[in-house]
RNA sequence: GCCGGGGUGGCGGAACUGGUAGACGCGCUGGAUUCAAAAUCCAGUUACUUCGGUAGUGUCGGUUCGAUUCCGACCCUCGGUACCA
């Protein structure tokens, strides 16, 4: 069905038909979303006469269907776009795929298809579900991150980086199953198990690619403080995962040898109380050990048996085994033994600690398990309790049994204890970091080829610029068994690029935050061939509101800023940081827990939006929560959305049925259309203040039902009242349209404009319409509410204080009593503090 | 374990800077309309109450004329924890 617009003066006439329009959501929805097609509404290109605003919300990993949280998400970034695009700016709202992933070899695995038709089909199917939610995106831009298209420009980058020193090879864990002979994501290990044979899982050691996000620390540290308009709970968050501590690196040797054993402390004022020293399990000195101790090495192979993550590591039984080694304290000379520790990793920092089980929590338990001695060398300056028959006492204080360093603060100390070591060789200062750089290798298939080539005289040699990109081979059969591109010469074998001998390519393929790291800059240029991004990304960047799920608070966020630092310092983008305004949104819950397909509580967005109309799914997502709160899913509230949509219909119509529209004569108004105008008014700041500063739609759409309740109670029928209810709802339809799109974009035709209301121009507040006489105060006796008193605006303190003293309500609780003082908040409420 | 959130009626939530606790919506109850129902519209809806009030925002304590809001301790719950994305 076609929509015949209606203007202004043909209300009369037009009556008949529009009193027989029903709200069919899907048929204006598609005819809505047609004209906007037609128009190319949503295309954004580089416009130096306008504020440019750029909204990104996080691309989807294309699992096969949308589900709630992208719902919201793409939501939440399409009302902001909108919102924007009313206020006059130029607007770039882009949308891709994050491709690449585990989750489509699993399919692969499961449905016997390649990952990259899988992938594809799924893409082309989420496309569609998009566009029918009317989200306004420049698909002009959309890219996919599995297509050498995209992924040549990072290898591309890698290349360069490399060259640069900024990327190299060591050996790291990973969980590795010895039945399946593959490596295993973490969450692919399962209580300690294979998720798929349930094998206990092993750690194996293996060469793999770092990029040197250290190098960076200090720089992501300190630029935390530019991101002002990230939460701020993100930026905390950011700030612990870097972990910037300052210590001392110290030095122990250890008895009958010349090997040194080096720790890292950030207490050198507990030194003196070191009783014993941890390794890791794979610390040379264990291994060592281990070869005459057959203890040792059953503990090490145990410790072999453990999961890689942190949790697993944190959460575990701490368990130790005596290396039978001594070390030798830098200052006492004393021994004390070395430990092999379970707690202790290989790949961060030294492999080795220093402990004391006095003031360390861990190291007093581990000391209590294994009958370690506990030495006191703190005492509390304060009237701290100080108990160690019970805990360790892990507060600063003063040093005791320290000999030459006893009485000094923990302050003190510090400097007094480097100063001693830095000058007998056995420690220095040290800026320490607990990030560590970023692990970018991943033995699976479906990534992107780490464009290096092993060669066994030149080594590791970059794919050089003109033989990328290296592709993905995509016609593949994945079974289980590991990466098939690692048993494909065709792929793997080649010749090096400096020497020409046989050679062999990495099999490898990248971690996929990498992709996710750039994409935002490239859909500001996403058709270049020539060169990773151009001068657009000048225009463009830095994203203005990036909206994303608060999973993705310190990694991708992490990776994101980093990338950015590194293509900056290749030239590629200006300015340090990424984005500008972080949104950072909760999740869809049912039943009070995630939706997920195991528990059976799923709903699929695909269905509401067939029963109710993309309007309604959007009004009941931006209306059931504010974004960063999580959200609880309720199919009855969303008949509520709906019917909300159906009432604002309803009161359109029947408003035009009434006929012609006089124009507003808004110094000749009755109090009651003062006061509805007024409300209007006060509904345009608060819905601007909470769509345009706070973000809160869910209080926007709350004010705009609260306008549309007291429409519905006007008495009035005047001539000046339809003028009045026709502003109000110009107004409604125009504050609703970033959040429903299509319904408004109806109701304002109906409403007797030309325009598309999605180029119509933000509505201003008259402030003149704000202007109230009298206000309502709240009186309070003892800070409890006793009355209210109506009082002039401008009325002055001592004038309300009596108006509220001679209330006789007030009277009833301040009778008989003294009173002490009268507190009057302008605007809000009178207290009154009486005793006796 | 560690880091960061959250906890308010039957439910989702509101209270923005320490100032009316419960806006708005859902549900429920009653009424109107209907032959009847659905839909729609109107009214009520924190608990207790001697109808004056009293209590009440996870628990306990503190600051304040006044605390959902600030401080301390604790409980529960969610996200992240470097190979899910």
């Amino acid at each position: 069905m076609r929509w015949v617009r209606y203007p202004c003066r043909l209300y009369v006439h037009s009556k008949r038909i529009i009193m027989q329009q029903e709200y069919r959501p899907s048929e204006i929805e598609q005819s809505v979303q047609q004209l906007w097609r037609d128009q190319n509404t949503f295309r954004a290109s580089e416009d130096l006469t306008k504020e440019k605003y750029y909204c990104l919300a996080m691309f989807p990993y294309p699992s096969g269907q949308l589900h709630m949280g992208h719902v919201r998400n793409y939501t939440i970034g399409d009302v902001i776009s909108r919102y924007q695009r009313m206020q006059g700016k130029n607007v770039l709202q882009p949308m891709g795929w994050d491709a690449f992933g585990l989750p489509a070899e699993n399919a692969a695995i499961k449905n016997k298809v390649p990952p990259a038709s899988w992938t594809y089909d799924n893409i082309d199917y989420m496309r569609t579900q998009l566009q029918r939610l009317g989200l306004g995106y420049d698909w002009e831009r959309e890219l996919a991150t599995c297509t050498p298209e995209y992924y040549r420009w990072e290898q591309w980058l890698f290349t360069r980086l490399f060259k640069k020193g900024l990327v190299y090879k060591k050996t790291a864990a990973v969980n590795w199953c010895p039945v399946d002979n593959t490596v295993l994501a973490n969450e692919q290990v399962i209580d300690g198990c294979c998720w798929r044979c349930d094998t206990p899982v092993e750690k194996r050691e293996i060469p793999q690619w770092f990029m040197k996000i250290t190098d960076y620390a200090e720089e992501l540290l300190d630029d935390l403080d530019q991101l002002t308009g990230w939460p701020e709970q993100v930026r905390t968050m950011q700030a612990n995962w870097i972990g910037r501590s300052e210590g001392l690196q110290i030095q122990f040797g250890i008895a009958d040898s010349d090997d040194t054993l080096a720790v890292y402390t950030t207490r050198p004022d507990t030194l003196m109380g070191v009783s014993y020293v941890a390794v890791a399990a794979e610390h040379p000195l264990a291994l060592k050990a281990a070869e005459s101790n057959a203890d040792l090495q059953a503990f090490i192979t145990e410790c072999r048996k453990m999961e890689t993550s942190e949790e697993a590591v944190e959460t575990a039984d701490k368990k130790g085994v005596a290396t039978g080694l001594m070390a030798i304290h830098p200052v006492t000379g004393e021994q004390v033994p070395v430990w092999a520790a379970n707690f202790v990793l290989m790949g961060y920092g030294t492999g080795a600690v220093m402990s004391v089980p006095a003031h360390d929590q861990r190291d007093y338990e581990f000391a209590q398990k294994y009958g370690l001695a506990i030495n006191q060398v703190i005492e509390p300056i304060n009237d701290v309790n100080c108990d160690l028959t019970q805990a360790a006492f892990t507060d600063k204080g003063r040093l005791i049994n320290s000999e030459q360093f006893s009485d000094l603060s923990s302050g003190e100390s510090f400097d007094a204890i480097a100063d001693f070591l830095e000058k007998q060789d056995k420690g220095e200062r040290q800026v320490n970091y607990r990030l560590r750089d970023w692990g970018v290798s991943r033995q699976r298939y479906w990534g992107t080829p780490i464009p290096i080539i092993n060669c066994p005289d030149c080594g590791a040699v970059p794919v050089p610029e003109q033989d990328l990109p290296v592709r993905l081979p995509e016609d593949v059969i994945v079974d289980g068994s590991g990466s098939p591109i690692k048993s494909m010469p065709e792929f793997y074998q080649c010749a090096c690029p400096q020497c020409g001998s046989d050679a062999e390519r990495e099999t490898d393929t990248f971690d996929t935050f990498f992709e996710s790291s750039w994409y935002y800059a490239r859909f500001t240029c996403p058709d270049n061939d020539k060169a990773m991004l151009d001068e657009r990304a000048d225009y463009w960047l830095p994203v203005d509101q990036y909206i994303g799920g608060i999973e993705h608070a310190v990694l991708h966020l992490l990776y994101a800023r980093f990338f950015h630092k590194l293509m900056r310092d290749e030239g590629l983008v200006s300015g340090d940081e990424p984005f500008k305004n972080l949104l950072t949104q909760g999740m869809v819950l049912k039943d009070g827990t995630k939706m997920s397909k195991s528990k059976g509580n799923t709903v699929d967005p695909q269905a509401l939006i067939d029963q109710y109309g993309a309007d309604t799914a959007r009004l009941f997502t931006m209306f059931a929560a504010p974004p960063e709160q999580s959200l609880e899913w309720s199919d009855k509230a969303v008949e509520g959305s709906y019917r909300f949509l159906n009432r604002l219909w309803r009161s359109v119509q029947e408003h035009l049925e009434q006929g012609n529209v006089v124009e507003l004569d808004v110094d000749n108004l009755t109090d009651e259309l003062k006061a509805l105008r007024r409300q209007t008014h006060q509904t345009i700041a608060k819905v601007t203040d909470d769509i345009g500063r706070r973000h809160t739609f869910n209080t926007a759409i709350a004010v705009v039902m609260e306008l549309m309740n007291s429409l519905g109670k006007l008495t009035e029928s005047s001539e000046q009242a339809r003028a009045v209810v026709q502003e109000a709802l110009e107004k409604v339809v125009l504050m609703l349209s970033p959040i429903t799109p299509h319904i408004s974009h109806q109701l304002w035709q109906f409403l007797g404009h030309e325009d598309a209301v999605v180029n119509v121009a933000w509505p201003d507040v008259d402030e003149t319409a704000l202007v109230q006489d009298k206000i309502e105060l709240m009186v309070q006796v003892n800070g409890k509410l006793r009355s209210k008193v109506l009082v002039a605006a401008n009325a002055d303190k001592e004038s309300i204080e009596l108006m509220a003293l001679a209330d006789d309500n007030v009277k009833r609780f301040i009778d008989g009593k003294e009173i002490r003082k009268v507190i009057v908040v302008p605007g809000r409420l009178i207290n009154i503090v009486a005793a006796g």
